[in-house]
RNA sequence: AGGGGUAUCGCCAAGUGGUAAGGCAGCGGGUUUUGAUCCCGCCAUUCAGAGGUUCGAAUCCUUUUACCCCUGCCA
């Protein structure tokens, strides 16, 4: 909120469809305050996409001074749980946001929903039909031919009273009855065609027990839900359009108390990923990750002990944008939006991954020199920190090389680098082993050079992290990757799982973390100089064995050019 | 007797009859004790195609094409 809004106009972003369309209905006084909500069904874990309508729906309340409800659409026993209901009202307030008054459910307005059908019926609009599921599927029609009524379309208002007390009652088993509006099984519209309303379902409910047999389906009860709780924008995805005129006829057949409009914008896609809860639900049954909360899986939670931020997240769904427009966002817009946010507010540390032992041959054994780095490059109120310096230090394997081109700027033999916040050194010879991998690189370091350059004026190439031998903390690291290889795993007739990267995790034993990361903590970010950005997981990693998982790399050029050549 | 949607740069996305914003990616260059960050520059004579209206069209009209959604007692 800033005093010169006014005066930014030119470079604020452009208004959305959505954002016009709430004003207009405040500016004509359409409504005076709006309401939203956000109805998940409790039926799985949140993904990037439900972050995409959790941002748009409180988002928009918070823009506009209005309210949105975290409602759960628990029309369907059978598949959802308590388990999702706690891991989407963690994932809601982790992103950031309040829901309005107490976390509302659809189960709620059972009775009032319940009444509402008995007004229908008694209104001759509709009654229990006792076909079959085959039978009603053959009723139905198709694209291309009208519907036909149901035989038993024509029962009397009483006879439907009846017969649905029974339904309620439990008298019947599930499958044989159901009560369906009666509107028009000729419509192109196949939602028209007798919709059903209420269905036998003798399932134990998460929140309402044993009370119930028969649920209302999501058609009946999401606009009359909207309306019971005031909601002025009813914000869905594209594949509900087709349901907005069943929608609008429930509240114009019954007496609700509101009059609520339903909008629809394009879900959000996302290459290199799958965003379905079945599949994501199948990676996890079948055990392919770790969770619904594994660091790679694009789920929120997953995606919080992946080391991604609230605001990263919040960022990345401002800018995609909401539209009417199918479209897949390149994963790459993700990866910016996690690097923006922790490259301005992770502290940064040192750690080897990939540990190298390098022994300065003039600096005393027996000698420790303490060292005071900066926290972050630019944010000095993030402070400072010490580190350990000694004459034995772990490098990184690959920041070394006997030779190498001018175009590496790391250590090469009878070449200088400097160590991050400490001396030039210049690599004199290196130990071997009877394979010939090299296990040790003698070095010196050159006098003088702590904060200041070379007095011979020779330059070091580049810049290394270090640790140092004797101080640091054994840690593991895990390295992910992305899950698919293919940008549209589950695009045509393709079996998602086919596309897994068999890669996908690299985990790394013996990395070298510097001493000051034993006061870390799960959700805390940090960037290890020169890797990327890293934060404690908080499944694995316990007081004796830190284990770090890699959030996302720092863009990384040189690969680039590495890999040109 | 099918219906409902959507098409603007590699990817998002503004634009609503006055002569194509911005971001991501990419490509050059500068700064840098992170090959990061930061900074500067380049990146759509053209808006799915074809006609038409107009002084003027991404925007209006006609038509064609492509893609997405809908035939659960799922949401």
């Amino acid at each position: 909120m800033s005093a010169t809004d006014s005066t930014e106009k030119p470079s604020s972003k452009p208004m959305h469809f959505i954002q016009n369309i709430i004003s207009q209905d405040l500016a004509s006084g359409l409504h005076q305050k709006i309401a939203t909500r956000f109805p998940p069904e409790p039926n799985g874990y949140l993904h990037i996409g439900h972050a995409k309508s959790i941002c748009l729906n409180f988002g928009m309340a918070e823009e506009f001074g209005g309210a949105c409800n975290l409602r759960f659409d628990d029309t369907n026993p059978e598949k959802e749980n308590e388990e999702f209901v706690n891991s989407i009202m963690e994932d809601v307030k982790w992103l950031g946001f309040n829901w309005n008054g107490k976390v509302k459910y659809t189960s709620d307005y059972f009775d009032q929903l319940f009444d509402w059908a008995i007004h229908l019926i008694k209104n001759g609009k509709a009654f229990v039909c006792n076909l079959s599921a085959d039978e009603m599927q053959r009723y139905r029609g198709n694209f291309n031919e009208p519907g036909k009524n149901s035989p038993y379309r024509d029962r009397s208002v009483e006879e439907n009273l009846a017969v649905f007390e029974k339904m309620r009652a439990g008298e019947f088993e599930e499958g044989t009855c159901s009560l369906r509006a009666k509107i028009d099984m000729a419509s192109p519209n196949i939602n028209l065609r007798d919709p059903i309303l209420y269905r036998i379902k003798k399932a134990h409910h998460h929140q309402t027990g044993d009370k119930w047999c028969i649920y209302p389906s999501y058609d009946f009860a999401h606009g009359q839900s909207d309306a019971i709780e005031g909601i002025t924008h009813s914000i869905c995805t594209l594949e509900f359009e087709d349901h907005k005129p069943l929608y609008n006829w429930f509240i114009e057949n019954l007496p609700v108390p509101a009059i609520p409009r339903q909008y629809e914008f394009a879900r959000l896609n996302i290459n290199y990923a799958v965003t379905s809860k079945r599949k994501l639900k199948q990676l996890v049954d079948e055990n392919y990750v770790d969770g619904w909360n594994d660091p790679r899986m694009p789920t929120i939670s997953g995606m919080r002990r992946r080391g991604f931020t609230p605001a990263s997240l919040r960022n990345f769904c401002e800018r995609i944008g909401v539209t009417r427009s199918d479209s897949v966002v390149d994963v790459g817009m993700l990866e910016f939006c996690v690097r923006d946010d922790l490259d301005k507010n992770a502290p940064r540390a040192m750690c080897v991954l990939q540990p190298l032992k390098l022994t300065l041959t003039n600096y005393p054994a027996d000698k420790t020199e303490v060292l005071t780095l900066h926290n972050h490059p630019s944010r000095e109120d993030l402070g400072d920190r010490e580190i350990i310096f000694s004459n034995t230090l772990f490098i990184e394997q690959e920041d070394f090389r006997e030779e190498a081109n001018k175009k590496y700027k790391r250590l090469v033999l009878g070449k200088r680098v400097r160590l991050r916040g400490a001396y030039v050194i210049e690599a004199e010879s290196v130990v071997k082993d009877a394979s010939g991998n090299i296990i040790e690189v003698l070095a010196k370091v050159i006098e003088g050079t702590l904060g200041k350059d070379p007095e011979d004026g020779v330059k070091p190439k580049g810049v290394i992290h270090w640790v140092s031998a004797n101080h640091n903390l054994n840690c593991e690291v895990r390295l992910y990757d992305r899950l698919f290889n293919d940008e549209a795993p589950d695009a045509g007739g393709k079996n998602f799982l086919d596309a897994m990267n068999p890669n996908n995790l690299q985990i790394l034993e013996n990395c070298k973390a510097e001493p000051s990361l034993a006061k870390a903590i799960v959700g805390q970010g940090f960037q290890f100089e020169r890797q990327g950005y890293f934060c404690l997981d908080s499944k694995y990693s316990t007081q004796e064995k830190l284990v770090f998982n890699r959030t996302i790399s720092l863009k990384d050029s040189f690969a680039k050019t590495e890999e040109q050549e």
